[in-house]
DNA sequence: ACAATGACCCTGT
DNA sequence: CACAGGGCCATTG
């Protein structure tokens, strides 16, 4: 799995988040198959421009605890996901929290297609 | 090779 | 709920 497998990976259970719901980095990690890399998922997503074709609903992921993260002080990226996620009808509290409850999108594990073969990767032998 | 960093996560206080 | 500490792992200087 090199890194843009990775990003494809993100990107392609990034896409498939349905309009108004949203799902924690840790989750796409997991779904994805690789649970300990969830701060590579911000990565990821970091690298992605409004230009992408098709579209990848950024704005749909966020922390497990169900706030926005802060890029840091001086950023607008966490104004404009918050702004993003209310467009779509996502309840975001002043504090930049979401319900999970009524706006969680956390798919079971091998629900997902991921859109990389992750199930063939153990077929290498040489078959004459 | 080492140290620092990051759109994270979990547990404990 | 707020905060602190530890773990995690690819990327960057």
């Amino acid at each position: 799995m090199d890194s843009a497998e990775f990003h494809e990976s993100v990107y392609n259970v990034v896409r498939q988040i349905p309009y108004g719901k949203v799902t924690s980095y840790g989750h796409v990690a997991k779904l994805i198959g690789m649970p300990r890399h969830s701060r590579h998922v911000g990565q990821a997503l970091k690298f992605v421009s409004p230009d992408t074709i098709p579209p990848i609903p950024w704005q749909r992921v966020i922390s497990s605890s169900g706030t926005i993260s802060s890029r840091g002080p001086g950023t607008t990226g966490a104004q404009r996901q918050k702004e993003a996620l209310e467009a779509e009808g996502v309840e975001v509290s002043e504090a930049g929290r979401v319900n999970f409850g009524v706006y969680g999108w956390f798919p079971d594990v091998g629900t997902v297609d991921i859109g990389v073969t992750l199930e063939d990767e153990a077929n290498d032998d040489d078959d004459t």
